[in-house]
DNA sequence: TGCTATTTTGACAACGTTGTCATCCCGGCA
DNA sequence: TGCCGGGATGACAACGTTGTCAAAATAGCA
């Protein structure tokens, strides 16, 4: 910047005039200054200029993900990413991989590089650790999965909703012995759904058979190996709901592999890619993790602009997509 | 920092040492200081050091993909950010969707920020403005695609010789009417793989037959639609060979719709999730882009510990792999 | 013309940290 | 006892920028 102001033969301050574009300086410093910038190819240091500066704003958020290659993630990640664009803020991002004390080794790895605020899907269960965080004014956005001992804005799916519809589908298709296939309950919106399975039964006056439920099941293994059980009961389901992705393939692959895949209904949370070319088509409650990320991004940005109001907790309605594994009879 | 100095009753450049684990600092002391650090929960600035420091560096690198939300470039940012993250270093991502204007904008904004070093997917075909960075010691590393009018560590996938394999992969199963569904030509990687179709057909003497070549196709629905061309042709092609992800995915839409998905052999280049599940289960040309983020972050931190050899250009492998629907006879 | 009001410009300190160098203290040795 | 060496500690400047405020230049008006 000495050298600009130099070859421009004007002072440092009216190089910082030019480049933030303060108001008050005469046509010809301001071409001058830009022609010495170009000729230069000065880059100005953000890092030092939001020292300075009394917002001490970065324009850098950041984004704690469970995993950014899995596709809901990923896709949350590019949604706050397109808002973030048009404010030129850049994203920061890290992976969890469920890894409670990698959450705070994050927060405090975007902290020293003073995030101007933070987007978490959090793995941990106690967040009041956050709050030195906000108190030095940081936005806080929780995605996909509520806080704990902290107050904050958050973003979820319907999870409750969402299974609850689900089986209602599967009801009326005339199903009665619905399977239960889930993630680690540990995670808030496992539980949740999970809960949606059991009210939408008892809101029908049906039992809940435990022998039916599988829980804790992590990735397309484990539920492969838990449908098969399944439907080696007698009587056996009509009907599996698998609460998760990964699951619902395992799921379908333990189905093709028996030759049920036109027999037993299926019916999954959260869509997946390809979905609708199997064979049947897989139905699904379909998350919109798109609506998500832009709902957290625009949230954060309106508490970055000064939005002081009681914390927002917005709800993202789920879509049931029906391609024919869940319309299959009983 | 301050506040931590006084409350330890010692100098602020005593807390750095303790902070930056300087050798020279009594244990009596760096408890002390290290109780004050807890005590008010000071978080070291990342900004103001780096400013200081002398090599400079923010810990922090950026990497530029055309989608981060797209699963080959999601899982090769999570690749770099397994490396990234061993370091302590962050990682700052943006996406370019085949915008030449988006990329020197990003470049622009981690200069900025004063990134460490850049790996980059290139939209642009000159690249001869990153000179400068380079000079400001930005290491740089381009992954998938080469660079243009600059020499720089590049990581790409064995384009030519996966689309060479997938040939002759369908030529051993006896087809001689191969067609050909590809990406935009003005793509490096796409104009490589069509290269290849051409050189394999030549190798064994075998016309290249203009009317079974589909180029500058995008996305699923153009994919689909040229397919339903091609298979009108008489005589019609025995196999289709599709360059890329998605229009291997618009190529199988295509056959199943009209019935001859068990007919006419299709090998893909590029894996895709559930290319198992489908019936039959999808051939196709695997890259690894696990494997190229990997050795692209190493290469940049190597860059970055001084290694000044030479430009480093490595080819990733491709890998076939054999589902069922490139084993169908002509 | 002489005065004030307004705009443009620049000098200087400050942001939070680290590099440099000087000072202090202690033990060891003649 | 006096001197020296070496380790611990701190004072101060500097990194590249912006906020503050004063000075200079210009415009406006009687």
């Amino acid at each position: 910047m000495r050298e600009v102001a130099a070859l421009a033969g004007v002072s440092l301050k009216t190089v910082s005039r030019v480049i933030n574009a303060e108001p008050g300086v005469s046509a010809e410093l301001a071409t001058r200054v830009s022609a010495a910038i170009e000729r230069l190819d000065y880059r100005h240091n953000l890092q030092a200029s939001s020292l300075r500066r009394v917002d001490g704003k970065s324009a850098t958020i950041g984004v704690i993900l469970e995993d950014i290659a899995n596709p809901f993630s990923s896709t949350l990640h590019r949604a706050i990413e397109n808002v973030a664009v048009k404010r030129g803020v850049l994203v920061l991002a890290g992976s969890l991989e469920e890894d409670a004390a990698r959450e705070r080794e994050l927060v405090s790895a975007f902290a020293s590089r003073r995030v101007d605020g933070l987007v978490i899907m959090p793995a941990s269960h106690d967040h009041s650790y956050l709050l030195n965080e906000r108190k030095a004014g940081t936005a806080l956005v929780f995605v996909d999965r509520p806080p704990s001992f902290l107050d904050a804005d958050t973003v979820l799916t319907d999870n409750l909703g969402g299974a609850r519809r689900g089986i209602q589908h599967l009801l009326a298709h005339g199903h009665r012995r619905i399977a239960y296939v889930g993630d680690l309950q540990s995670i808030v919106t496992a539980a949740l759904r999970y809960q949606g399975y059991r009210e939408e039964l008892d809101a029908h006056h049906l039992p809940l058979d435990p022998d039916l439920v599988r829980l804790d099941l992590r990735g397309t293994e484990p539920a492969e190996a838990e449908t098969t059980k399944l439907l080696a009961l007698r009587p056996a389901p009509t009907a599996i709901f698998a609460a998760q992705n990964l699951l619902t393939i395992g799921v379908f692959r333990a189905l093709r592999r028996l030759g049920l895949h036109h027999k037993v209904a299926l019916v999954g949370f959260d869509d997946f890619l390809l979905a609708d070319l199997l064979d049947p088509g897989i139905t699904v409650i379909a998350q919109d993790p798109a609506a998500m990320g832009t709902a957290a991004a625009e949230l954060l940005f309106s508490r970055l602009d000064g939005d002081r109001s009681p914390t927002v907790h917005r709800i993202i309605p789920t879509r049931l997509i029906a391609r024919g594994s869940g319309e299959i009879g009983p």
